[in-house]
DNA sequence: CGGTATTTTGAGTATCGTCAAGGCCAGTGG
DNA sequence: CCACTGGCCTTGACGATACTCAAAATACCG
């Protein structure tokens, strides 16, 4: 909430550490590079706001960074999170239709957007790498809509956490594993996760503490949660497979390999 | 649900129709019609099944297409709906993540897939368009996003009847204005409703009724309800302004033209 | 250690999901 | 022409769930 001007400038910003990143040719490296400014954030620092001109595309690079629509009354409401390697920002069209704020200490790469436009149009691969940037942004919003559509708070609740485990894994720590069991760091407050999930805090608390009671997850600290088995998540949302089950086996055989 | 084999094709397929593409150049309009197939569907009709490759990349001519994540137990979840000029299919990446299906009557564009890429590479116009599409497609899913998670579900059926009126408006004669008041025919049957509010079909039809009882809609047909005040309905939604008031605007001022 | 914000718990009520029955409409076959 | 059937929409009754308001407990921060 804090305005962004003790934001720490940094001119060196290497993109090579962003796995979708790496693979573009040094050169078009070297011309993002030149209109690049890194920035840092602090928690709870507005990057952008709703119907104002970012006159700049954004990158993230380490932590995560909750997109959010204004309602009349001052309140915010989530309606997605960003991580290493999302895009921001309106490419061609200036006007946002959601404020970003960070949700953790965050690092972003700020291109200007006329320079990062023009790069687009001669650069097929960024390009590229834009679209599918896009689509997946999509794939992940329609994810969404699937758990929102869950009629039940708990099944809504744990396809929260299980999207937290596949598609926000690796990210910034936020998923760790201790004695075969995966580590859930919540990266959202109670009044988030209510307006994302659609309910109120107090509903929140119960759902979490009915899983808990069930032996389904322990609650460490309020925004940090175990799980042990995480079939048993899945079978608490009911029905949709929830996209892949291949980022989820991918996780189960980390929980293999970190134990033993 | 049935097979899409009684298709009727037309190699003719101008696309100067589509807002959006009348602005290509004339070249780029010829090279999209060399490589594309027009297909008419019947409502019901599948188009395109999850997991598949598909091979074309689809635009919408008219009509309605429903987009759909299979559940394992058959049924079938609606994530979104497409109307004239959205673009279907995965560039550059195939697998669909969803399946489509015709809700209406409808038409599309087919495209070959590569040709299409190819075509996308060395024109940074239409390159342009499909980013746009992709942006407006993931607002779109946002302010579903949004609507989903009103915790009550006269809220979250006048949040679709709004949306319907305002990013779907002017397609294929879903809403028309009489006599100062707005007609909304729902392309969506009762089952198709409640899986995409996360509801029940019971729970639909009361909600519905119950905002008949009120005065804030009549219900003419059960796909047909008329709008008196459209102000009322944004009321029951409670908070979020749905993205744009601009689009509502624009809707008040067509009942007042048509209405004078 | 105190003060504040956040989270949790509790009790009562409204809402919604569930099951079961009835109505409406279109297509079918006698 | 009419009974029959099946799909879809609606209605009713009841139990489960979630929201509301209020208060207590806990975590957080200096």
């Amino acid at each position: 909430m804090r305005n962004s001007e003790d934001t720490t400038q940094n001119a060196k910003c290497d993109l090579s550490e962003l796995p979708d990143f790496r693979d573009l040719p040094e050169s078009v490296r070297k011309a993002l590079q030149a209109i690049c400014r890194r920035r840092s954030y602090g928690a709870g620092q507005t990057i952008a706001e709703t119907g104002t001109h970012l006159e700049t595309i954004g990158i993230v690079r380490n932590g995560i960074l909750k997109m959010q629509k204004s309602l009349p009354d001052g309140r915010q409401h989530v309606v997605g999170l960003l991580v290493a390697g999302d895009m921001f920002g309106r490419v061609f069209d200036g006007r946002m239709h959601f404020s970003v704020e960070a949700a953790t200490n965050a690092g972003v790469c700020a291109f200007e957007r006329t320079g990062f436009e023009a790069l687009l149009l001669r650069t097929p691969k960024l390009d590229r790498l834009l679209v599918l940037n896009l689509m997946t942004e999509l794939d992940r919003a329609r994810d969404w809509m699937i758990i929102l559509a869950n009629p039940k708070i708990r099944g809504r609740l744990a396809g929260f956490l299980l999207l937290l485990c596949t598609r926000y894994q690796t990210i910034d720590r936020l998923i760790t594993v201790k004695d075969r069991a995966i580590r859930i760091r919540i990266p959202l407050s109670r009044p988030d996760m209510a307006h994302l999930l659609g309910t109120r805090v107090e509903s929140i608390s119960r759902a979490l503490h009915a899983l808990a009671d069930d032996g389904l997850v322990k609650i460490l600290r309020p925004d940090l949660v175990e799980v042990a088995e995480i079939a048993a998540l899945v079978g608490e949302i009911g029905e949709p497979d929830l996209g892949d089950t291949a980022s989820l086996e991918r996780l189960v055989d980390l929980v293999q390999k970190t134990s033993e």
